[in-house]
Formats: C-alpha cells, structure tokens, sequence
DNA sequence: AAGTGGTCTAGACCACCAG
DNA sequence: TGGTGGTCTAGACCACTTT
C-alpha cells in the first residue's frame, strides 16, 4: 500500500504531523533543507518546495541564511477557518459543553430546498445546540444536514462529537461559502444565549458541498458584545494577500 | 534598473498583467508551460513554478494532459479582501460616492496609542466619511492614519479616491489583522446610515502593518440588515483550506 | 568557513488527453 | 503520437548569517 503521494507532500505531512503532536513547538528550528534530504534521501528541491509551501500555508518562518522555524501563532489566514467549537474552547483552556435543543428529521420547505439545490422535496436532518464555554452560552448552532451525503448523522451523541467535527470526519469538503451578518435576536435566542434585551448578535451562515452536492447549512449566533470572528494574516511576497 | 525579480515572479505578473488588462478572459487557455519555456527562454519548472502558484492563488486552473486555463470567478478565498468599496460598488454596476464626515489631525488617547503600537504620544490623521451606492449609504468608514507612515495622506480629497485606495498605492501592506462584532449604533452612526431604530450593525475593524510599523486602523460600520460579508471558495487538494 | 535559504537549470519519467 | 501538466533529480550560483 505505499502511498501513491508525491514525495514533497509527505515531507509537508511529516512536518505537520510533529507540530500537530506538539513535538515541534512555537519558535522551534525545523530540519534545514540539508537534513531533509540526509533524512529522506530526496533531491534539495523537493525539501525545498515542501518547506515553502508550509511557509505559504502559514505554519513555518523561513530566515535566509539562518534556518526555518515553526510559526508562533499558525497563521490565521481566513477569518474563518472550519473549526471545531470544541478545539477552540480546549485551545483557550476552557471547558466545552453542548446541550441538545433540537434533534429531528424535517421535510424541506422551498427555501431550504434552494439552500441544498434540490429538485425534489425531500427530508433533511436538523440539529439545534447551544455550545458552553465553562458553562456559559457562546453558540448557538443551527444546523440542516443532507441525509444523503451523511447517512449517519442524526445517529451521533453531539454532546460527545460536535457536528462539524462529526462531518469533518465523514465527508471530505470541496467547497465552503460563507457570510456574515448582524442580526437583532429572537426571544428564543435571547433565552439559549442568556443575553439582555436589545443587545445585536453576529450570525454566521456557512454551506459546504461534496461531490457537487451540498452537504451541510448551518447558521452559527454569538452574542455580539465580544468579537466572535478573528484573523491576523501576512501579506505574500508577490503583493496579493496571502490565503 | 534590471528588476530584482526573480524569473517564476516576473513570469507570474506577465501572466497577472494580461489577465488584470482583460486581454485574457475567463476560460482562456494560457501559454502552456513549453510556450513560457520558448518565449521566456527559462527552464520548464520556472515556468512550472509560475503557473503553479498563479494555480494556488487562485486565478488559474489546470487540466494534466489538457491545459492551464483563467479560472471562471476569481477565487475569493478569503471573507474580508482588502478591497475598494468604490470598485466594489462599480463590479456590482452601481454609483459610488463617499461623503466627507470629518477630517482632521488628532492627539492620540491612550487606547489610540496602544493600538498604534507607540510608546511616545503623536498626532495622528483621523477620518470619518460615509459612503453611498446609488445615494444610499451602505458603510461608514472611521480610519485613524499614521502620518509617519503615510505623509500624505490628508492632503488627498477622499471624494475622488477613497482611502483605501490611496494607502494601498502608497504604502505596501505586510499584515493584516480583522475582526467582526455585531453593534447596536450610536444615535450619530444611525443617522448617518439612515437606519431605522433597533437596527444592529456589522462593525468590521482591521489594522494593517508595514515596515513593523501600523500604518492605519480603520473601524467600517455596515447596516445589518444585509449580508456586508460573503466568501466562496474551494478547498486545496491536500485537504487544507486553500487561503 | 560553513551552513542556511532562494533560485535556476537541463534533463528525466510518468499519467493523462487529444486527434 | 504528440502535447499537457505533475513530479523529481543532481547539480549549480548567490546572498546572507553565524561561528
């Protein structure tokens, strides 16, 4: 079974899976050009492209003369990334929870069906939960599923596994759109997020596709007092911004 | 004055130049990695190199055994690019007019400083303009401007070029940082938004770096009641979010 | 002086697609 | 069969930094 992945992505892979253990931390020297061609018996360009493009994806700095280091802060380069609530808690240090609001299968109504570019009515999963940070709301996840493309979805334990990362896992995601807007909540969301009255919120509306098909719409609602969205990026050398 | 350049980059802007003046439209075939090499007299994976990361920025596709073509929609890759407003505006058909608000030099408070990153006190130039599609306003934008940075940046007159414009001319941006929150707007912003009461708002706030130095920190104010913020993108082949 | 990254070359082999 | 992109090599020269 060996892997029909070119040489210089599994250098990448082999770098990123020592920083992902945490092996190679923040600031840490990774192996030079030299070495990775000592160590893998590869030809200097091929090390060379995997260590540029790590440094173009945004997870290793790159000194001329010096040497080539793992990234402080990974380079956030899109103000969204799709992550899993339940990791960015755990990377703040806190304590996630997820409270079950809603679980059921749902027939599509006309917008849902355009949401998901059916032709046909069909049925669709939906979920809604709020997710907990050391026991305070800061999620409100509304979330329609193609039970089509995730057959298995509604047969989870989302308290246990988030639904992004249960969909993470099971279906690869080839296109993501996203947008974002203000929103003046609803009773409702108001009572699951335990906010004051006339305080705005930030809604996120993402849909992802697979295989041509759309898998997932989901609407993230923050409470809108702190800055749910987030990003710091550099510039590449060209002049474009990175992405 | 032969340019420092190197040959992948050169090769890059010829092909961006073409694209950029509209002599190679969506779906075009572009010169084949042979054709750069005969033309440019550079070895093929120079030319390589060039199309592959015009690929992975998101403007070329390429078809093994078939051809490197204009991608359809440029890849947005990114929710928040450093765009424009008024060529925005004008891509969507419409007229674009900005309204002066205030625009004046300022002592910096302490929070001032802090985000500018200085540690002696200064003057800073401030403006405040709302700008209008069609006559209606659609963004306040109130941006702070280092003057050691960007001298001259308040002789210009924003109702020809927006500042986003002037500053991406004159001072090359090496980082960007952003954030998003929702806003209930203050009496003032209402009014000039002409928004009904109990509308929320999206704020968007980005500062951006060059020379290690802040350049500008910019706060834009958009009625919530549509969508300021919206991305679409595909996901890069070795299954990270392409940026 | 030795090591680093940055670039470039002139070949090569492969899988794929077209006529 | 010839052209395309995808990858890889084994060298090379350079500017730079550290020792």
């Amino acid at each position: 079974m060996s892997s029909a992945q070119p040489l210089y992505a599994r250098l990448k892979d082999h770098v990123m899976n020592r920083i992902r253990a945490g092996d190679w931390k923040a600031g840490r020297r990774v192996p030079s050009e030299n070495e990775l061609v000592q160590r893998f018996g590869v030809s200097r360009m091929t090390a060379n492209r995997a260590l540029r493009e790590l440094t173009a994806d945004g997870y290793l700095d790159r000194v001329p003369g010096v040497g080539t280091f793992v990234r402080a802060r990974a380079q956030q380069s899109s103000l969204i990334e799709l992550r899993n609530i339940a990791d960015e808690i755990a990377a703040r240090g806190g304590k996630h929870a997820a409270r079950m609001v809603v679980k059921e299968k749902t027939p599509t109504t006309p917008a849902l069906a355009r949401q998901f570019e059916l032709s046909k009515p069909s049925k669709l999963d939906h979920v809604v939960l709020v997710h907990e940070e050391n026991g305070v709301p800061v999620q409100i996840e509304d979330r329609y599923v193609n039970p089509a493309v995730a057959p298995d979805f509604l047969r989870q334990n989302f308290t246990k596994i988030t639904p992004t990362a249960f969909l993470l896992a099971a279906v690869p995601v080839e296109e993501l759109e996203h947008s974002v807007s203000a929103i003046q909540p609803s009773r409702e969301q108001r009572r699951l997020l335990k906010m004051q009255d006339g305080e705005p919120c930030l809604a996120l509306h993402r849909r992802s596709w697979s295989g041509g098909r759309v898998v997932t719409s989901v609407t993230l609602i923050y409470p809108g007092r702190r800055s749910a969205l987030y990003s710091r990026y550099r510039t590449s050398a060209n002049g474009t911004l990175s992405h």
